[in-house]
DNA sequence: GTTAGCACTCGTTTGCGAGGAGTGCTAATG
DNA sequence: CATTAGCACTCCTCGCAAACGAGTGCTAAC
């Protein structure tokens, strides 16, 4: 198979069709659209075999062949050619990203619904996890007569902000007092460790310092078990109606009604494994049943070698590889890049 | 009409299985499931007249009859019973509500979010505009050396931060300067007023006092503008492929379409007016064409009398409104209430 | 006024034949 | 001996007509 070069031009030019028009191709078609020189007859021969290979998958009888995803797989790993990305495309990538580097989470958000609207598939984001991250500063600042705002930032530059309610009102000086204090003894220690800090260092030391907020510690210490929840953002869900693969109503919605439920996005996700490039699972190489007749790409996010987060993409099996991989490559890239450059620090 | 009770009693039995099975409803099955002691052809010489007096629709002459939107409304005005809310859900909408009080936008956000798992329809929400409210206390925390954060609280308690750059790195207690004679020139300056006194008042001022920070301003009041967006909040938009009435793909998504573009929502909402109570718009009461197949509920939240956000539950013209409307009215109830025990001061 | 009876309407289902796209085999060809 | 023309065969799709049945509307009887 892996000289016999006319057979893998006939594949690749079945596959080009399928992924240009989601329907069976057969042999007249070949040879009227991608002209190899030989007769639909020799045609058929050769995709019989390829039939036989595993390569090509007969609906029934009558009908012509369409790619199987081992054929698609062959086709990613050793046929397809990479598209350019314009210029200007890759600009415009760029710029977008960089629209609102306010966090580390929306810059993941952002990428997800770019890539979504360039593609017109299926993206899914997983944000930074921060529990490994660490505290570089604590603040609290008085909303008012009841409430405080607690802002964490991590030294990966990370901020998150919640809201406690204190039982009393409580001075700004004591609160300013509080950060003080709270981020001398805190700083440098892991978010999945403040809760035991907390708990068995600080509120010894807080009560002999005669602070008036020992009531706040508690608060925050219940609040930060759910700042580590780690999102799932997903975009274009609805692209799934528009899969060749998924006119049926019935099993689109079943797979939209997988993507819906973030438990199992995040499962997804995280078993994607990381890689330096991207990664491509095609069809039942999938895990899950209901992707076996997607094709799932996805990216990891790294910052200081750590993962922070992942992008993936659900599409047909039949997409547009020579184009979707590029532009994957490039969002993934752009984010990176931009992670480096603004939150290496 | 409002004195024959018999045609009102068949109306009625007719509405009641139309929503609990959409399909056309034939005098038989009127006279089988609902017995009101006449025969079928009484049935049906009274639904020649509700058909005449514009409240039955017949899809075609071999076919049952339907409710139009009319009858619909004369059901929710005069028929319809209101369920009672079993005391366990009605605690349990309470108590979800109260699990995230960080926010304002929060809350309006879980509202719709619980909403919409309740009746399993589609909602909208629309957060807070603070553009009204004014500011109470503005504070700049360090992030790194480039980043500063800045947390701005408005005197509603509705908190909104953002990461500025600096060009160089500037001390805390600098910041802390800042934030001190930023909180203080602008303390009770409306929101959508800061921009304008940034520009205006305070670069002279800071120039004067000799800050470091001066850069930092602009970066501040190009943000503002952002923070303003109202956010629209949506859930279940997918649930629209259930309603009877969208079994038709194309017009299913021409509708899922229009709910994906906020802005279009954010018309919609702001557009159904304020109320005190619930407002209700069947079919072709709804201004949208795209909704005219639809039932709009829609709740305002107040807070001291200002309307600060919106609920909106969009589902099919048959839904069960016995069950939804008290439904949608505990969950605005009790956001309301919790408004105003909260936030209120 | 109510109702049984019945002819009539019209959408839906079912069955069937024609049409057509495509294959696989065979035999001829260079 | 690989290639190809020719042709029978398969099987899906489309269109159409007949059978079906749910439901109506009218008429005449109660």
């Amino acid at each position: 198979m892996k000289n016999d070069k006319r057979k893998l031009m006939i594949l690749q030019a079945i596959i080009l069709s399928y992924i240009s028009n989601p329907e069976p191709v057969g042999s007249r078609t070949i040879q009227k659209k991608y002209d190899l020189g030989v007769s639909p007859a020799t045609i058929r021969n050769e995709m019989s075999d390829l039939e036989e290979l595993g390569f090509l998958i007969q609906p029934h009888t009558s009908a012509g062949r369409i790619p199987s995803d081992k054929a698609f797989r062959l086709y990613v790993d050793r046929l397809m050619e990479l598209q350019q990305i314009a210029f200007a495309q890759q600009r415009s990538i760029h710029n977008s990203l960089l629209n609102d580097l306010s966090e580390v989470e929306k810059l993941v958000e952002n990428s997800a619904k770019l890539l979504s609207q360039l593609t017109e598939y299926t993206t899914f984001a997983i944000s930074p996890k921060i529990e490994q991250d660490t505290l570089k500063r604590i603040r609290l600042i008085p909303v008012d007569e009841t409430k405080t705002l607690v802002v964490l930032i991590t030294s990966a530059g990370i901020v998150k902000d919640f809201i406690i309610r204190n039982d009393s009102n409580i001075e700004e000086n004591q609160l300013n007092l509080i950060s003080e204090f709270l981020t001398e003894k805190l700083a440098n220690t892991p978010i999945y460790q403040l809760g035991y800090i907390i708990d068995h260092v600080l509120m010894d030391e807080l009560e002999r310092m005669r602070f008036s907020a020992r009531s706040l510690l508690p608060m925050i210490k219940n609040t930060l078990s759910e700042i580590n929840n780690t999102k799932i953002f997903a975009n274009g869900v609805l692209n799934i109606f528009n899969f060749p693969e998924y006119q049926d109503f019935d099993r689109a919605q079943s797979l939209v009604q997988f993507m819906q439920t973030k438990g199992n996005v995040k499962d997804m996700l995280l078993n994607a494994g990381d890689a330096n490039d991207i990664r491509i699972t095609i069809g039942r190489e999938n895990l899950y049943d209901v992707l076996k007749a997607c094709t799932m790409i996805t990216a990891t996010y790294t910052l200081k070698g750590q993962t922070v987060g992942k992008l993936a993409l659900v599409g047909p099996t039949n997409m547009d590889y020579g184009k979707i991989i590029p532009l994957m490559r490039s969002v993934a890239r752009e984010v990176n890049e931009i992670l480096a450059e603004y939150y290496e620090t």
